[in-house]
DNA sequence: GTATTTAGATAGATCGGTCTATATAGGAGC
DNA sequence: GCTCCTATATAGACCGATCTATCTAAATAC
């Protein structure tokens, strides 16, 4: 049973918005490979910019669903490692070409924009799950460890896109197995 | 003695691209705000590709400069730690918002396009830098130490469009000393 | 006097978005 | 099983706005 026109919109579009970037992709060209008609569009979402946040909701949401997983299921005092290594997952499977919400943030990057919040809410978001997480292994350094976790997975997030998933991602461990074992064993 | 035109153009064009993004950002806007007309664009600039790349050309010979400058003025052994602060600078004077050059990868970013080439260029331009500053130091580690440095630095990057460039120059600096720290003894 | 800049009209393409009329599918009620 | 109704999708014309880029002729500057 195929998808609703509607999911397959927002796949579409998410997969050419990412691709290709959000003003270079027209509705034309959403429409066309999403084999729906126009109005079909805009039966769904008011506007192209409704289907943008959309998509970077729908998004955020699978991000957030896949971490907050990978926490639940890690062994305790475990819990910061494990969303890095989700991170890493989600860097593999899903953003090997960078961060969506950081392109979306550049392109809509006059202050006040529905999407520009979006989009820096989500990254927002992480470093508050980043935290919590710091908090719930008892690590030391609390709330600076949480951000330099943070920096180095943005870093991560763009680094992929140039050197490749290998490379960006054990680089990326590199640097937060030194940090994670700083603050275990209390030296910052 | 005012600027010429073309520099009128190029610095104009690299604040409302840098500010509002390259798609968002027409050429009858950069031509008001320059104080132009249109056709004196076109008179220096075949295009608006053209003139992206021009800015993004101009953009990275500036950052190389400030770079190369504190790497040849660093004390021997201090020129990774030297560049990293370069960096730190860039940032905080002319890259407040996040990289252009990232920017300029996420709005061109099917491969192929000369734009997309140049910013990518420039980002492993930096990572090159890194090495070698890393090798003139006699750090340990070499090659391993520049990418993670630069995983760093990326996440730098757009951590400061996020948390200010107050708490992301603190953050990158915190795990950028850590990393040196660690080649510098030997250990990693 | 030569090169640059200005002014403004203009071209052609593409953009997001709307409109209407037709067609199709699925469920409710009999 | 059959009809009817409603919701959804289709096809395609159409709109105004905006986009990049060009052309020409007058003005300005070194």
């Amino acid at each position: 049973m195929p998808a609703s026109k509607r999911d397959q919109l927002l796949a579409t579009a998410e997969r050419l918005f990412y691709e290709q970037g959000f003003h270079a992709t027209g509705v034309d060209r959403i429409v066309a490979a999403a084999g729906v008609v126009r109005m079909t569009l805009y039966n769904h979402f008011t506007s192209k910019e409704a289907l943008i946040t959309a998509v970077l909701k729908a998004r955020h949401e699978r991000f957030i669903a896949s971490l907050d997983a990978a926490a639940a299921s890690a062994s305790p005092g475990q819990v910061t490692r494990a969303m890095v290594e989700a991170h890493g997952r989600w860097l593999e499977r899903y953003s090997q070409h960078g961060c969506i919400m950081a392109k979306a943030m550049g392109e809509f990057a006059e202050h006040g924009t529905e999407i520009h919040a979006l989009a820096a809410a989500a990254k927002t978001d992480l470093l508050a799950r980043l935290e919590a997480a710091v908090k719930s292994d008892e690590l030391d350094h609390h709330e600076g460890l949480a951000r330099r976790l943070f920096v180095v997975l943005e870093g991560s997030n763009t680094t992929v896109a140039l050197l490749g998933v290998q490379a960006a991602l054990a680089d990326t461990r590199a640097v937060t197995d030194a940090l994670l074992a700083a603050a275990r064993s209390g030296i910052s």
